[in-house]
DNA sequence: TTATAGTTTAGAATCATTATAAACTATTTT
DNA sequence: AAAATAGTTTATAATGATTCTAAACTATAA
């Protein structure tokens, strides 16, 4: 199957080999019109079902890594005990959907900020991430 | 020492029985003029130093919890392992100093956003929160 | 002052993530 | 094309944060 060839061309521009494993999850990840949100156990899942032959849980999280340093993925800030990923490495923010524990995409021309502070001391501001929680309003509650 | 009387009401108000642990949680979250940034980890760091008696990471987790449930804290939306928890309860944002990976408020009042996106579906916006990632530009990148 | 419901505790258990080090593989060098 | 290399994958162990458990304890209500 060399349906991989824009993947394996991606991967070594960007200095990353393009192994099995990789252009596996390359599919799974960037092989779809609409951005995709996920944990590394959710993609875990997706392989699981997609692949035949199983990819170590290990080589998930380095790809992962590697991807997200090389700007193919983007880290989102969340509340919460995982860490949550973007394919869409745009600058962007995003709708929290709490009822679905889902990420919507929001296109940086849709929001504005104004009257936005100045960084403190010598920083230069790096990025800027909004998050706009939304629930429908008979949402139960919490329980801690 | 009657110093207390102040969280004691605050706690019985909220619901929550005023123990030994709980007030001298709350003498180090709450007797400050700034707001306090912190994770469990650096909780339990000042708590050893402050503290005669030890009180259990279990008991750290616990008020915690509980105080955010009853809004006494908020927990902050953020890249990492790690979850950050304030005791400014209101609506505002943060700066993320990423060279001291420490938050810094910032009013309400000054961000404005425009042009906000109608929330999804039949869903309610809940909260908005931005960060705000600054670094001295000098800054070493993440290594993975 | 006894009953109760809520709280604390140490330690075990769990879950996400990172480290390890040996086997494997893509690429480079010869 | 074969050997050398540098990068990658893997199972598993290790770590670190957080949650669970169940027994002892304590604040409040009866």
């Amino acid at each position: 199957m060399e349906q991989f060839k824009f993947y394996k061309e991606r991967l070594r521009a960007s200095g990353l080999r393009p192994t099995k494993q990789r252009l596996a999850i390359c599919k799974i990840l960037f092989d779809r019109k609409e951005t995709f949100h996920f944990t590394i156990e959710k993609l875990k899942k997706i392989l699981e079902k997609d692949n035949k032959k199983k990819i170590s849980l290990a080589t998930l999280y380095n790809t992962v890594h590697a991807f997200t340093k090389k700007s193919h993925l983007k880290e989102i800030s969340l509340k919460g005990n995982k860490t949550f990923y973007d394919t869409n490495t745009e600058n962007h923010h995003h709708f929290y959907d709490e009822d679905l524990s889902q990420l919507i995409d929001i296109k940086n021309e849709n929001i504005l900020i104004n009257n936005l502070p100045s960084a403190p001391n010598g920083k230069k501001i790096k990025e800027i991430e909004i998050v706009i929680r939304v629930a429908s309003n008979n949402q139960k509650q919490k329980d801690y």
